[in-house]
DNA sequence: ATCAATTGCATCGCTCGCGATATAAAATAT
DNA sequence: ATATTTTATATCGCGAGCGATGCAATTGAT
């Protein structure tokens, strides 16, 4: 009755559904290194930059602490990484890569290549890609403003 | 050192995010009408359609049924669907709505300019929109042959 | 008609993701 | 210097999301 409640309309839904298969091709080949997708977004942020407080890193991912927390816990138990209270400031948690986390970073290489393989038969160009993303970028930009507009 | 690993090259990256900020920006909005992003989607598949049996809500949201279930389950429990054995075929669960379920459609039909309010810094035209629909679709589409390929 | 394979749904266990709340350390105010 | 506020992280509770497994109804094979 009302189409713009209509599912097929709906940028939303694309996204949601899209960002959700993506993960799920990206997670068999992130299941040979014994790491989840959000796990491999953190070790991207530190195989970037060794040794950031938490704040730095959901920062970088847009998550909240409360659940890059857990997350960076299970990574710890996991040997990933390690965590250490800041020197200068206290309050902070440090995350550190260890050897194995280092090590899996050139395993890692392979990946991008591998998700590339599965999106063989979609028909997008690197200008579509390249577009693709400004827009992503512009619509994230967009969001984070008006949320901490909210706050105030 | 491995480009392909940095998070901004990514456009999985930007999926994750953009998918999250908008569910996030839609929360509010929702919570006035006292449900979640999956329920409103689950709620819109059966405006469009009543009555429909567990498997094809969750094919039409590309979720599997072990997550739906659990979703209608508090659904039901919140007095927004009912669900009954199919007379055809006694392994269906069909999911109707209740009045309170049919009635929230006109309170939500004013949930997607609400959203729109929230973007207005966003600065993508329609073109942008329909392009930007059509290669999540192709993404999507690609995705879940890969996925059905793998599954033989 | 009987047995085997498939299908539809539910349950379990785990990881995320986030709002709400708590606590200690640091920054700021007075 | 002390009191107040802010900041960094942790904890709790709940709703997804999904792989693995279980069970009953249906379908297909012989």
């Amino acid at each position: 009755m009302y189409k713009q409640l209509k599912l097929d309309h709906q940028l939303c839904f694309r996204l949601y559904a899209a960002a959700r298969m993506v993960m799920q091709a990206y997670t068999p080949l992130l299941h040979n290194l014994g790491i989840t997708y959000p796990q491999y977004l953190v070790l991207m942020v530190l195989w970037e930059n060794d040794g950031q407080p938490v704040n730095d890193i959901a920062h970088r991912l847009l998550l909240e602490t409360n659940t890059v927390t857990p997350l960076l816990q299970r990574m710890e138990k996991e040997g990933l990484v390690t965590r250490h209270r800041g020197t200068v400031d206290k309050r902070q948690q440090i995350v550190s890569l260890t050897q194995k986390g280092k090590e899996l970073e050139e395993s890692a290489s392979a990946v991008p290549l591998g998700l590339g393989k599965r999106m063989a038969s979609c028909p997008m160009k690197l200008d579509d890609y390249i577009l693709m993303a400004q827009q992503l970028d512009s619509i994230v930009e967009a969001l984070k403003e008006d949320k901490t507009a909210k706050q105030k």
